[in-house]
DNA sequence: AGCAAGATACGATTATATTCGTATCAGTTC
DNA sequence: GAACTGATACGAATATAATCGTATCTTGCT
């Protein structure tokens, strides 16, 4: 009953690996290092470990197939992102999805995103009553 | 050039007793043990601790006029709502809000929440006539 | 077999977060 | 003013993250 259902939250340096992951695929340590190193300064090592620790994990997969190891991400980019989002409507909106989401949009909203929401949730509503 | 000028990023201990302040005002730090006690199991020097470091960073006033003193939000709740949402655009969806709001209401499920929303926009919208 | 190149594994260091026990301080009461 | 009560301050222990240097392990080549 206590066991971790949802999907493992990864850190801040993980999470860039992983946003890197599902933007090039599948890769080898040098390959990540050498894409993070276009916006970061971190050693080969130092990717490496994290992965590594990521892979203790199962934040990733590796295919340990050949010398060169292949990683890929466990999760989609998508179930990652839900599980961050549940993670921050938990801990700062109260559980409230929708006050998230009101917060999100409250700063920047033309006409056209509010009707652009909208024809979402009608979308949404549609496809929840012909599953239940 | 690099000082910090958005909202410090509150760790996940800060945010809850912040939440308890946002809740029932500002509070000594007997009050926020009480109430963070009823939903979890936590030391009272271990509350105090953390507020003294939130003292330092600044994420909270203090009022040392009297001898209990008196722990007040340096931001408001939707500043650091708002400011938690940023990050998070920025490293889990490249950026870009709307994705961030997309996911979230396509992970809303409940007729209640989608009906929320709407009503949301519909204020939104409303709010944007006027002032615009 | 031995060596070189290139990869992973391991261990140590540093930083930050979380926790709480103990020391200390201030104000009240006798 | 001494003792008691209740508050803060301080310091240490523990846990997790992040970083990287060095050791070790393959593999292919000579």
């Amino acid at each position: 009953m206590s066991r971790n259902n949802s999907v493992l939250k990864p850190t801040e340096a993980e999470l860039s690996l992983l946003n890197i992951l599902w933007e090039i695929g599948p890769a080898t340590v040098k390959q990540i290092h050498l894409t993070v190193s276009d916006t970061q300064k971190i050693g080969y090592t130092t990717v490496l470990k994290i992965l590594q620790i990521m892979h203790e994990k199962t934040l990733v997969v590796r295919d340990e197939t050949n010398r060169a190891h292949i990683y890929t991400p466990a999760d989609s980019k998508v179930q990652t992102q839900s599980s961050l989002l549940k993670d921050l409507v938990l801990k700062a909106f109260g559980g409230s999805t929708s006050k998230l989401v009101l917060r999100a949009i409250s700063s920047s909203t033309t006409k056209e995103e509010i009707n652009d929401m909208r024809q979402m949730l009608d979308q949404l509503e549609q496809e929840n009553n012909i599953e239940q």
